[in-house]
Formats: structure tokens, C-alpha cells, sequence
DNA sequence: GTCTATAATGTGATAGAC
DNA sequence: GTCTATCACATTATAGAC
């Protein structure tokens, strides 16, 4: 469906998604919404009632994108390290698609720390209860087994995450102090570090025998 | 000294640091620095003439903050190995000290991406040309030597730096996540960090003989 | 230097015609 | 559903008394 296809409320959705994802809540004008959409701005409340409405329908999204679904990954019958490197491999492809929505979540979530929580529990509680426990229990298996060195599971979740999400969040500066504002030589960069994360981390965990 | 031997123009920067940087520029009201440094607003335009001025002290104390300052650690004779533990353990405590610095500055760099280069050309020219010099070179000597395995040294950069500061950046996430809002756990998950990255990275490339 | 009062503007939101 | 006109309020900034 392009974007002649779509009706005026989808047309407001796009448009809020780039521009609140882009500048923020805070950043973001009504009017630059309804420019982007090209469409009257009385009708950014026709739909959406307020700002803040038709902000947590962007954010919603946003966050249930970010958050991994490793779910595909853990059910089918696979190693510590094919899990790892699959998830790897996806999640900066995710990230590659969407490169704004790290720093547009964890910004805004930075602000309302207190409401987290209740919020988003039911997002949370599928992780916390289903896929952290899941992915621990094997880091835990692999230890006592002596295929991977003693670590922390919380450490190595977020070693990962780290790897993954933190060039998308940095990437202005990245830009400019390593490839001199080339954007190719820093797609090209992120391309690479799908192999050289995967590596880095299986590396580091790995026994050798 | 103390906050009442500041005078007013001390006092209205230290205000105005706390504020902005948790709040961001869009985020924050003038009224509220004032109320933070308990002086009249019309004292804030007094002093610093518009909020940008004011803003722009705030964020050039911050980059330089931010802006890791390895000369110390490069100047004496240290092993790869000894640089890499010693720049994680103080950039980590650097951290931990300003927790919030980050994502203040990487948010106000993603606003900002164009003016980057030539606002900061004085910082970025001394890192580049100076400090990933120096490391670039220690890691293609020890690669040489076969004394760490063949990595690039931008990636090797730019990993140690994702596990450096991004659990600060996500700070809200995981510590809902991980530490059910506790934030004495978070705390100690952060203290404990400073020897998990360190092994953790050295573990991966250091060539096992 | 510090205060009060107020100007000047920007912005979210609504009323009402079509 | 969509538009124009406008309200109501918040916010930066300044003028001027003390």
C-alpha cells in the first residue's frame, strides 16, 4: 500500500512516527506533524484528541519494535552460540531499518522512569518470566558443561546489547570522529560488526580446548 | 566551597547543568532553573542573555566530560592489555560519577548532527589525530607481535566504548528488567562491570598460547 | 544586582462554517 | 471529514523601579 492508498489516519500515524521518532516529544511541534502528512492541522485533533494521544501510539510501537522477540530463536532446537549469532545478526538488522527507535525510546523512557513499570508490565513480564530465564538457564547449562567460561548472564545480556544497540545511539559522533561524516563508510561499518560482534562475544565466552 | 559561598552566576550554571541535562533543551523551563537555583527568572537573562547561551555552556562543559581524555594512560609505558583495563575502570567511574551525561549529549548530538564537525573540531582534531593514533598503532603492533588475535581497531574502539556507557544510557530499561526497580542492585551491577568489561573484552582477543 | 510587571511570541486545542 | 479563525495558556525575553 503506498501512501496515496492510506487514509487520513494512517497518513497522521506516519507522519507522527517520523517526526516524534526524529525530535522527540518534547522537540516535536503539532505543526510540523500536519506539514509532514500534508494535511490541516485541526486534524491532527479530529483523530487523535491531544498530542500526548497520538505521542504514546507512536511510542507503543516503538517499544514493542525495539524489544527483541527472540521467541522464533529459542523454540526451535538450537545452540548457545547459533542463538547468539542468529540474534545478533537479526537484531542489527532490525536496528539497521529502524536506526532512530534505540535513542527515541530510551530518551523518552529516561524521563518517566517511575511509570515504566506499570506501563509496560506486560511487555516486560513476557521477558522477565519467558525469554531472560530461558537464555539464562542455557548460559548456565553451557558453564556447568565447560563449553563457555563463568560469567554473569545479566553481564553477558548486556554486553550483547550494548554491542548491538549503541553505535545506532552514537551514531552522529561515531560518524564524525571516526569516518570524517561519511555515512557510507559508517553503514559499511555496521554491516561488518553483524560478524564482528557475533565474533567478539562468542569469542570472549568460548572454552578452548 | 560550598553553595552558599557561589555567587549568583555559579549558582544559576550549577542549576541550569542539573537541569538540562536531565531534561534535555526542549525539555526545560527557564522557571525551572530558576526554582533549582532559587533566584528570579529575569536573573537567568541577566547573566547568560537567552536560553541557548545558557545552554551552550552547560553542553560544552558536558562533551568535554564526556569525551574520554586517555593522554594521562597513553603518556607512560603500559601494556595493551594494562590501557584497556585502567581506561574501563575510570571511564566507568567517570560514569558513574556523572550518570546522566551521556544521554544528555548523545540526544542533543542527534538533534544536531550537521554542526557537529565544525563546532567541535578543536576536541574531535586532539582525539583523532592524537589518541586513535596512538591506539590504532598498539593494536596493530600487538596483532603483529600475535599477541592478540586480527581485529579491527575501530570495531575493538568502538565496542569497548558500547560497553562502557550504554548500560547508563539504559539505565530506565534495565534496571526494570533486570533489578525489579531496584536501584542498589542496578548500583552494584554497575561497580561490578568495571572488571566484567574488562575481561570480557581482553578475553576475546588476547591469542591463548 | 535583583525584583515586579509585562511584552511578544509560540503552541496545543476548540468552535463553527462548509 | 476538512477547513478557517481563534482561544487560552505557557514561555522566552525585556523594561523599568528599587
Amino acid at each position: 500500500m503506498n501512501q496515496k492508498d492510506k487514509n487520513t489516519e494512517e497518513l497522521i500515524l506516519d507522519a507522527a512516527n517520523k517526526v516524534f521518532i526524529e525530535k522527540g516529544l518534547d522537540g516535536t511541534r503539532m505543526q510540523e506533524i500536519a506539514d509532514e502528512a500534508k494535511i490541516n492541522k485541526s486534524l491532527l485533533h479530529y483523530y487523535y484528541r491531544s498530542k500526548d494521544k497520538l505521542f504514546c501510539e507512536v511510542f507503543n510501537k516503538a517499544i514493542q519494535k525495539f524489544l527483541p522477540n527472540t521467541v522464533k530463536i529459542f523454540d526451535s532446537q538450537k545452540t548457545l552460540f547459533e542463538i547468539i549469532e542468529i540474534f545478533i545478526e537479526e537484531y542489527i538488522g532490525l536496528l539497521q531499518r529502524n536506526p532512530f527507535i534505540p535513542m527515541f525510546v530510551l530518551h523518552e523512557l529516561g524521563k518517566r522512569p517511575k511509570k515504566l513499570s506499570e506501563t509496560f508490565s506486560h511487555l516486560f513480564g513476557e521477558i522477565k518470566n519467558n525469554q531472560l530465564v530461558f537464555f539464562r538457564n542455557m548460559v548456565r547449562q553451557e558453564i556447568a558443561k565447560g563449553e563457555i567460561i563463568e560469567i554473569d548472564p545479566n553481564q553477558l545480556i548486556v554486553n550483547i546489547m550494548s554491542l548491538c544497540i549503541f553505535p545506532f545511539v552514537a551514531k552522529p559522533i561515531l560518524q564524525t570522529i571516526f569516518f570524517d561524516e561519511s555515512s557510507k563508510e559508517f553503514k559499511k561499518f555496521i554491516q561488518d560488526r553483524k560478524k564482528e560482534v557475533s565474533d567478539f562475544v562468542i569469542n570472549s565466552i568460548k572454552v578452548k580446548k
